[in-house]
DNA sequence: CTCCATCCATACAGTAGTGTATGGATGGAG
DNA sequence: CTCCATCCATACACTACTGTATGGATGGAG
């Protein structure tokens, strides 16, 4: 029997990851997730153990989204190692995945369990530019450093408040990338 | 007269930062600060309307903190611009201070008032790393593509999880930071 | 010694959630 | 048509706070 159910467990997950994205982990709270979608917590406990077991699901999907399904969205759009950089930082970071991923890493500042998966993202994201830097670049070292200053960048471009002046933020990502020859 | 209190409003906001370095803005709150303190909430109503208050004088102490303070400090010391970044960065990011900015970084994101506080001190640490890199490199545009790089590198080196291999965290940083030609 | 500024304890009413228990409702498979 | 898997509503007992009100306690200034 295919569940052709009214509020299945992918919606919990989902409005979670909504909830997450825009408050953090505490935010993710139950009843007003039950709220916005429109049913009572009846159903919930259905679903989940309890909430607990919504926020490890929630990581679950997460995990799935930001590394297989964008790096074979990458790959699968070909291009030369500078375009699939450029890419993958774009679709890392797209507008519904960025609030979530910032949300994760700072909630991994305080949950061991959070923090063991984002390192695994991260690595696999690291493994990723690796390869694309080691296409561009001979030296090891520069290699690392490279790849590890992109994705600071990505990362300082969200959290960073700062002006730049006349310029736009995205001019100065623009002279940033060029000064890693990107 | 001078307050010879017992607990003065210094204290609630010392272990209010505490509080949110180690847990975030929802974990300040007052029953747990008390506990902490070895008094009940009764005090706390005295010195403050209400959390909000604290919050915001949380804040005020943070701003000082990690602006006029550190950058007396840097200066005070002297040495060279490169020796300067180098130390500006490890006091902004001194074990005290670090868990308070990320915190505040995050939080930034979703308080309104708390993403122009964290504007006016991002425009403040980009001011002087300007200068600083102003007096190692002549190109404007390199100017602020150094220094938003640099930025960058302290807040990923915090809240990126990758490894990197044989190469420790602190091997790939200088790799990096040499890569600035810092 | 007295008094007042400063701080604390306690009790109360209220808010917002958690998880459990129980009795439905509903729609597709058979 | 019936039945069962799936989901929902409601009520309950509980926890952990918030902010208010009120009556102290205490110690240094005068």
């Amino acid at each position: 029997m295919a569940p052709p159910t009214r509020t299945p467990r992918s919606k919990w997950i989902e409005e979670g990851l909504r909830a997450l994205a825009a408050g953090g982990p505490d935010a993710v709270r139950i009843e007003p997730l039950a709220q916005a979608l429109g049913v009572t917590r009846g159903g919930f406990y259905w679903h989940f153990d309890d909430r607990r077991a919504l926020l490890e699901e929630m990581l679950d999907a997460w995990e799935r989204a930001s590394t297989d399904e964008v790096l074979e969205r990458v790959e699968s759009e070909g291009g030369d190692p500078r375009a699939k950089i450029r890419r993958a930082g774009a679709l890392t970071f797209s507008a519904r995945l960025r609030p979530i991923d910032l949300a994760v890493r700072d909630w991994s500042r305080r949950e061991q369990a959070v923090a063991e998966r984002l390192r695994r993202v991260d690595n696999r994201r690291m493994d990723y530019l690796r390869s694309l830097f080691g296409a561009l670049c001979a030296d090891e070292g520069d290699v690392e450093a490279r790849s590890m200053l992109a994705f600071s960048l990505l990362i300082g471009n969200h959290f960073i408040a700062a002006d730049h002046g006349a310029r736009s933020r995205a001019d100065v990502l623009d002279l940033a990338m060029r000064q890693l020859e990107l």
